[in-house]
DNA sequence: TGACAATGGTTCTAACACGAACTAAATTTG
DNA sequence: CAAATTTAGTTCGTGTTAGAACCATTGTCA
């Protein structure tokens, strides 16, 4: 119980940065034809022989019951499939068909080229005192629950 | 277009470093009974006589069409209701009931404790870190689109 | 003043989010 | 081996989200 640092501005902060980052993000992928969860599990399954839905939504932060209906929709479209695991019938393994993986080859370099505009000006240097800051901020909230 | 500086670190980080936060401040909220936008909402209205619904918005970061719900699940609750603007009819004000008011004294200093413990161990010195990392990520993002 | 654009809110649709309940298929244990 | 437990996915209920269409009211301006 040290003085109380006045901890809201940093609250602050860092919505507003993660608010500003998803608003130019999403709307390219928007304007892409995906969702961002929809873009998530194509950018993950992109060049991969598939993974079990249990193992993608560990990968995406999507949590399973969710992840049912944005594979649901994949599917529906025709960019992903669901094929039956070897050894464990519970498990179904989920893909990106060749239609899948020609949408990944367009959609993928088209996003990471739009987010590398952001960072035309910035110096490796940066990078590294960026990621500083944001691991110790996120160790902050891990251990403070504990 | 310098040397493709990495720049996937640096964001994965930002995303990271966000859903640790809101993963921790979002069960607080939740255990005390409201959804993260009806705290959002409740801590605005709160100590306030009220606003009109854009500007509510404005403040939370909520889309109009979003808002309308938020207030109708706050309202069917007792904890807020909504009162005709004096001079234009085409505005509503939103306010807190008393029953809100009690609803905010009780749960908004108990989750500003809760955030108030990830950052016992912090210094005003990195408060300051993070604030000048945060905004001039923020600003990379902004002014990328452009 | 009378057309016309802008503003404030609600409604609608499609999609996502989370947690809880549920089924089926392993795995663990006694 | 049989019962109990865990794990994988789906389904369901409630709530949030963005964007578009819509209505009413205001403001603008020729």
């Amino acid at each position: 119980m040290t003085e109380p640092t006045d901890f809201m501005p940093t609250v602050q902060a860092l919505v507003q940065c993660y608010q500003a980052f998803e608003a130019y993000s999403a709307a390219d992928i928007r304007a892409l034809g995906l969702t961002p969860p929809q873009f998530d599990i194509v950018a993950t399954l992109g060049n991969t022989p598939g993974m079990t839905a249990t193992e993608l939504g560990d990968k995406t932060l999507i949590t399973k019951g969710t992840l049912t209906g944005v594979v649901d929709r994949l599917a529906d479209r025709g960019w992903a499939e669901r094929v039956a695991h070897g050894s464990d019938r519970r498990c179904q393994i989920v893909r990106l068909t060749k239609s899948g993986e020609a949408l990944f080859a367009k959609v993928f370099p088209a996003h990471m080229a739009h987010l590398a505009a952001c960072f035309s000006g910035a110096s490796a240097a940066e990078h590294t005192r960026w990621q500083a800051a944001l691991r110790s901020l996120e160790q902050a909230f891990r251990k403070g629950g504990a």
